[in-house]
DNA sequence: ACCTGAACACCGTTCAAGT
DNA sequence: ACCTGAACACCGTTCAAGT
């Protein structure tokens, strides 16, 4: 007999990234989720194979966040820029989602979608074949690992880390054999995460200027 | 009374690495280690304090094996690049580690060895403070995110999937929408790891080399 | 100090039965 | 077609008892 779904898949996939929101990925189980809307457990595996497929829903649904303006008028140099810029602000904005988006593969349309306009913008330098997909794969692995520096890099902050203790734990390093990760921790702290991605794209954009045209 | 350890440290870093190289990281679990070791899981919890730390303990593996000399009469160009090249190396050698490597906050010496030297390369450039802290953050970024895209990115290959296949799936896409995409599956196929990651660090040596000595 | 089994509070998922 | 409870095979970890 043809029963009506009692859930929408976009009111799994919004209450499954508001449950990882709000208590992490371990908050994020196959029960947690079912209580929340209010049914059992099974429920849940008329909507998604299993938890995998759930965890793609919700990396779709941070990456389909992100927003971007089609521009083909600006210099492709801004584009760029804007788009990765674009994607690594809807990353950001779910920080206890990183882990998944880092490492679950996604062939959601909204990776795809991301993937292209990103593509197309560095097409415009002039690349194509092999040094497009260069290009690509530098621009997409700066904006996935600076998401990734900022949740675990060697200067991450340690969640509930108070900066002066942040700044004491590596003073506490041997001086002599870390001296410039001393010298930089205090850099770390007063950086602004906004303004150095900026400035890390910099880095890579006049690089791949450099070469295009 | 004072025991004797049964272990030590290393066998345990060791055999865990070795297990979740052999079976995943589903395989990784306090029992399954217990077991390989010969012991009942709660022997473990004499070595680490709980999964986490059992985790940090792989991580700890893989970084450590990340082998580079220092060469001050180099060019600081290449030195960044010999350093950058043996941290991937390290990581891409134990492709099933990636996720734990990625996510997991690790403070251990290995990590923050690869980080001085790193550091110290890039200082040679003319940077610091805050710009050698960018110059940092950016090669780190591109070297993580290199893995992720290999792991998890949109042209990533699935897991036993042939090429011919992903080119397959590609070109099943809506050619009007992700014309570049679809171009740029093939090359990706084709395309070399080693030397990939190669001209990738190229585009941002070349932009690190714009802005300093 | 280190070892270890029993037990607890969880998981994801299979199965079978419902509408 | 979709719903759902019971049950199974796992987890990590606490506790208490051993040497």
């Amino acid at each position: 007999m043809g029963r009506p779904p009692r859930f929408t898949p976009q009111q799994l996939q919004a209450t499954a990234l508001a449950l990882l929101d709000a208590h992490g990925p371990a908050g994020l189980t196959m029960r947690a989720l079912a209580a929340e809307l209010g049914t059992g457990a099974m429920t849940i595996y008329n909507y998604v194979a299993d938890r995998e497929a759930l965890e793609l829903l919700v990396v779709e649904a941070v990456v389909a966040q992100a927003q971007w303006r089609h521009a083909p008028q600006a210099h492709w140099r801004d584009e760029v820029r804007h788009i990765a810029t674009a994607m690594w602000q809807a990353v950001r904005a779910h920080p206890h989602a990183i882990g998944f988006i880092l490492t679950r593969r996604s062939r959601s349309p909204a990776v795809f979608e991301v993937a292209e306009a990103l593509l197309a913008a560095l097409a415009r330098s002039g690349r194509s074949g092999q040094a497009l997909l260069v290009a690509f794969r530098a621009v997409w692995a700066l904006v996935a690992g600076a998401a990734q520096a900022e949740l675990a890099g060697p200067l991450a902050l340690q969640a509930g880390e108070s900066a002066p203790r942040t700044i004491e734990r590596f003073r506490a390093l041997p001086p002599d054999r870390f001296a410039h990760l001393i010298e930089i921790a205090g850099a770390a702290l007063g950086s602004d995460a906004e303004n150095e991605f900026s400035q890390i794209l910099d880095l890579l954009l006049a690089g791949l200027a450099a070469g295009g045209r």
